[in-house]
DNA sequence: CGCCATTTGTCCGTATGTATA
DNA sequence: TTATACATACGGACAAATGGC
């Protein structure tokens, strides 16, 4: 009696080669609530319908029911929160959640952090110019506020410090216009410090660091495209070196991957 | 008498903020079997022990596992086969997991084709070079194959047409020495193609993209890296420019995902 | 070919932890 | 504190797919 609604529904196997396996219903299910999501243009925070009113709404068991929004979990879209008033609720998607990806496919390509710095300085010395060249008011004033709050820093607090950095970086890419490679230059700081810092970085280093940081700022903000990219590449190859000095051998080590959180 | 075990084990919460919620045991799960694989170099097509000895090794219900097991999945880590001589089986890593995980945090970025073609722009080029620069015998002697199979390609077989080029362009960002670069590399081009080919593309066009691959990879064996940079360059470009011809808004359009498979 | 064993796929019922009021 | 609403986890059952006989 079990499995009642039976048949797989092959509607959509027309074209499929030889032996297509059906799909999963949590899958399916999976899909069915991004696509809602998206056709509502639901916000993060909104909350979704509980585990419970899914499984009558969709006509299958709370196993699949769970199995979808816990794959839907895993990818960042939704949150689950238990009590009263709790259930699925969509979440902010976060670079977080790609960088985790990216390092993943990172470590079974046997990637160094010596070809992950090789590609920063690829990338970011362009963004930087780019964000020179394509700023705009809005743009403008965001890195000057960043700029400001760097300023007010405490450089012994690990988590204060590198949140800072984060956001200056991020700033910077943001503004290039080009939110391809804003994504990506972002995921390879991400994967880069986490497991770099902050092991490393003495107060000193930090200090210089943030003056790096403040004449990027200052370059994109006056418009002078080669200048912020000479610093930008200037900054991300001292860190480099720094890395490999306080690390030694750091550069040739693979980059590793282990199961978020 | 169900969830025996109790206690989360909260170990690991140390230092932890107030309430740091308990690490659900689908997810330590998952943990743990990405951990076997690795420690043990499991390679992939080798099989795992199925369900219900994980339930009792782990001593976990069957719920449980099957939802670690489905998380694995979705990243593209195992795959599962039913029936006698089936069950979990460790699987080979593709870019197709990680193009989609970056298309979809590209919708949710609003990121444009054109943004993407950008990144296109300032990536490909690069390693084209580079694999004239660093190519290796072994390298050259892939890209020779490449070549040469794909001059025997039937233009009108779609499928045939795409791989042929995928590999192609796969082929000389490998050579290039650049595992991260080369990643984003082809997860542009996958997010790309997945979304403008076929629907577009005329058998000349075909002809004319083909030439330009082998054009490529001559310049690139002969070692001619700023050949094989400028020719890489005009390739892309020409590609976006028909892509915007024969599909007019093209460039405009905001990169869309779908929930995969 | 049909039969059977194995394993995943899916469902149900129930108990427990957790957060809100 | 108690009650409520929700996720979290357990166990057992049957259906469907697969491969060997």
């Amino acid at each position: 009696m079990a499995a009642s609604s039976s048949r797989p529904q092959g509607t959509l196997t027309g074209a499929g080669q030889s032996t297509a396996r059906a799909p999963k219903r949590a899958d399916l299910l999976a899909r069915s609530i991004v696509h809602d999501i998206k056709r509502q243009h639901l916000a993060p925070g909104t909350m979704l319908p509980a585990e419970a009113e899914m499984t009558s709404r969709y006509a299958v068991g709370r196993a699949t029911v769970r199995e979808a929004l816990r794959l839907l979990e895993a990818q960042g879209l939704i949150s689950l929160k238990p009590g009263p008033g709790g259930g699925p609720e969509v979440a902010q998607l976060t670079p977080r959640h790609f960088s985790d990806m990216a390092r993943l496919h990172l470590q079974m390509a046997d990637a160094t952090y010596e070809e992950l710095v090789y590609a920063r300085l690829s990338i970011e010395p362009l963004m930087a110019g780019l964000a020179a060249t394509n700023r705009d008011p809005g743009g403008a004033a965001r890195l000057q506020r960043v700029v400001e709050q760097a300023r007010s820093v405490d450089l012994d607090d690990d988590n204060a410090y590198m949140a800072s950095s984060r956001t200056c970086h991020a700033t910077i890419t943001g503004i290039s216009g080009n939110r391809v490679l804003d994504l990506f230059s972002v995921a390879l700081k991400e994967v880069m410090d986490s497991e770099a810092e902050p092991a490393y970085s003495a107060p000193e280093d930090r200090a210089r660091v943030q003056k790096a940081h403040e004449d990027i700022a200052k370059a994109v903000l006056a418009g002078h495209a080669e200048e912020a990219e000479r610093l930008m590449r200037a900054h991300v190859k001292e860190f480099a070196d720094n890395m490999e000095a306080n690390q030694p051998g750091f550069m040739r080590r693979h980059i590793e991957w282990t199961w978020p959180k």
